[in-house]
DNA sequence: AAGCTTGACAACCGCCGATGG
DNA sequence: ACCATCGGCGGTTGTCAAGCT
């Protein structure tokens, strides 16, 4: 799968790596380090230039390098890094301690940028769906298909929503007021009603503990998309953008952030104000 | 079985910013 | 202030293997 290797006019070797050539670099690297990588090609006896020897170096011969896929989690990582920072290859990876940003660019364009479009069309789905929701909820009561429902998280303090699609049941109160404890529910009041009481319930608690994002602490075997997104009271929302995340089969987590004013201001509807 | 297409990945290339003379 | 050098980064290419027709 590597090219075929060659020398060119300068008499400088190209294509792939031989296991002598990889032995040498090593060996050499490991007893003198690397200060000058121009150098080095004619320092350790190899008819490489520099980049050459730098790139094999960093890419494949480099200590504590993981070799092999990527696994589910650090792929999730990596979407949704991208989603945030772009091509930002060597940042992206500096995340994932082990991956090289070669390893993580390839992969990128072999197959998770086809499954981040399609995440991201799921995604497009339904947030109009629940803008829909939302609309026929601040008018009427909800209809049996189209209602949300809110709920606390028992051990996060986050806002649940579920859309409608993924409710099958018809709409009632005792759907509505499962796991938000003591928040009653009336057979009489609409689901923005139940929401602003989910809301205020949290408001008053103001326990929402420091649980910053930050994806090191991700375990490989987490699934990103299935992790509640839950930041902390001093939220940054150029740090950490609010995204509704599409989940396939699973719920859609939108954050709480910790701010009483936001539920005074109708919570409901400026957590469903797409960014 | 042969030819074609697609996926995977190592490696190359050119550009850019940092640094030092 | 300018220029040369270097390391680093992201885009692209070349090659092989596997799958498909």
């Amino acid at each position: 799968m590597v090219r075929t290797p060659f020398y060119d006019q300068n008499g400088v070797k190209k294509g792939g790596w031989s296991q002598e050539e990889d032995n040498i670099l090593r060996a050499y690297i490991e007893r003198y380090g690397h200060s000058n990588w121009r150098q080095l090609p004619k320092y350790a006896g190899l008819s490489r230039c520099g980049k050459s020897c730098r790139l094999r170096w960093m890419n494949y011969l480099r200590p504590n390098l993981k070799h092999g896929d990527l696994t589910k989690g650090e792929e999730d990582i990596v979407i949704k890094l991208h989603q945030e920072l772009g091509n930002k290859w060597s940042v992206i990876a500096a995340k994932l301690p082990g991956r090289t940003d070669n390893e993580i660019k390839n992969c990128w364009h072999s197959k998770l940028k086809k499954r981040a479009k399609q995440c991201e069309i799921l995604t497009t789905a339904h947030e109009t769906e629940l803008k829909e929701t939302i609309e026929c909820t601040s008018y009427n009561r909800p209809t049996a298909d189209q209602h949300i429902e809110i709920t606390e998280a028992q051990n996060h303090d986050v806002v649940i929503v579920k859309s409608s699609s993924m409710i099958s049941s018809s709409w009632s109160p005792e759907t509505t007021s499962s796991g938000v404890g003591d928040c009653s529910s009336t057979g009489g009041s609409t689901a923005i009603d139940h929401a602003a009481q989910s809301c205020q319930n949290l408001s008053m608690k103001h326990s929402v503990t420091s649980l910053e994002m930050n994806f090191e602490e991700f375990s490989i075997n987490d699934d990103f998309w299935t992790t509640p997104y839950v930041v902390e009271t001093t939220y940054n929302q150029d740090s950490y953008p609010n995204y509704p995340a599409d989940h396939g089969e699973h719920d859609i987590y939108y954050n709480y952030y910790g701010d009483e004013n936001l539920f005074d201001q109708g919570i409901i509807m400026g957590e469903f104000q797409y960014q």
